[in-house]
DNA sequence: GTCTATAAGCTGATAGAC
DNA sequence: GTCTATCAGCTTATAGAC
């Protein structure tokens, strides 16, 4: 089950108006629909076809059989996600870099959830395909983070608290509007997400996540 | 995919040291941890079978399929889930009423981590068995839990916040030391989770979203 | 109630025509 | 590059002996 991870994402670049690419772009976006809501075992090589709205065959003429399409949908996903709370340094303003993460991750959530639902299939199962991925980049990336943070508290720019389990709400209460969205909606009685909800979620995340590590929330815009 | 939740919950009781009990609860159990990992679709009965040490035929003696299974065991997990911040009143303390609840929540995502992890790919895959549920159990619940939140914000014991949001947080943040136990523990590197670490986390997590949401936590015994 | 053997159907993967 | 036809193996479920 263990498995290192692919690396085409390159190949699977939107703008790229070859066939070969197009047809690639398409597998690669219904397979992550398909893996996100049945998980590995579950996802069918079949349904992943007729999402893409094209015969199985096809699908593995492109992708030598579903592990390693798995894999390829995985690193497309990892590596549009590395690009978020990544240039914060200790000499910026931490309510101001706080909220903007925040407001990122949940507006990610919003507009690509399945991404985080597959996400959050590999982890709950173990992370069979991504444990060498917790190890080697999540887990330093985290630690980076948290010396930041560490330095915000250090420089009395904020008041003392646990900086990697500051992140872990972060991800928990944004990532939940994407994995969740099912039961959200169905509680918040909304068809749709839209706009002015995203907002007001983001407000209310942002605000109370400052707010109880004892930060001022900055002046909303809206 | 739509069904109904068996009322079958109350013969999986502990306690009855009958055997047919015993079996049935051994594979109820058996069938929580293999859904819990993979999914309805994902799941093998044989993996079910294996887990609770009987031939598989035997599992087939005490639930007539796959399905009716899966059923069963959400139902018996949804059981042990309502009893949970139920008897709060707009005269409880607010703090005292909100820490005691995320304290619960966080115990039982480290006691019962399948239980969340069964629940959270349900959720995850569209609640193909629970939108009935969604809508009949866990909206009503949220609805008169946030009346309760909104008296206290009316009563002037605690700042304007939005209830459900706020019920959403505190799900979100507690669940996720169950669904994401792995990323989490690759993180904090702990081989497991020890009763300090709970304590720890348990700690942070209720002064944060209590502080989040303007009140004074509750001074901690410890 | 328990268990072996097997039926019936589904799924990943490929061969080979176009 | 694309697609139909098909194979080999796996999975649910049951029949029937004990």
């Amino acid at each position: 089950m263990q498995g290192e991870i692919a690396t085409v994402g390159a190949q699977a670049e939107q703008g790229s108006q070859r066939p070969r690419d197009k047809h690639y772009s398409t597998i690669l976006r219904a397979a992550q629909e398909e893996f996100a809501v049945h998980g590995f075992k579950g996802a069918r090589m079949q349904a992943i076809a007729d999402r893409a709205g094209l015969p199985k065959a096809n699908v593995h003429y492109y992708f030598k059989n579903k592990n390693s399409l798995y894999l390829a949908v995985l690193d497309n996903i990892l590596n549009s996600w590395n690009d978020f709370f990544n240039d914060v340094s200790v000499k910026d303003d931490p309510a101001l870099s706080l909220d903007t993460f925040i407001r990122q991750k949940v507006r990610i959530s919003f507009e690509d959830p399945s991404a985080s639902k597959l996400f959050a299939n590999e982890i709950i199962q173990g992370a069979p395909y991504l444990s060498g991925y917790l190890q080697d980049v999540m887990k330093p990336w985290v630690t980076e983070r948290a010396e930041i943070i560490q330095g915000w508290i250090d420089a009395g720019k904020m008041p003392e608290t646990d900086p990697v389990l500051l992140i872990f709400m972060i991800w928990a209460t944004t990532q939940h509007y994407a994995d969740f969205q099912v039961q959200v909606q169905s509680i918040l009685e909304t068809p749709d997400y839209d706009e002015e909800q995203i907002n007001r979620i983001a407000d209310f995340v942002s605000s109370t996540i400052l707010k109880g590590c004892g930060l001022q929330p900055p002046v909303s815009i809206s």
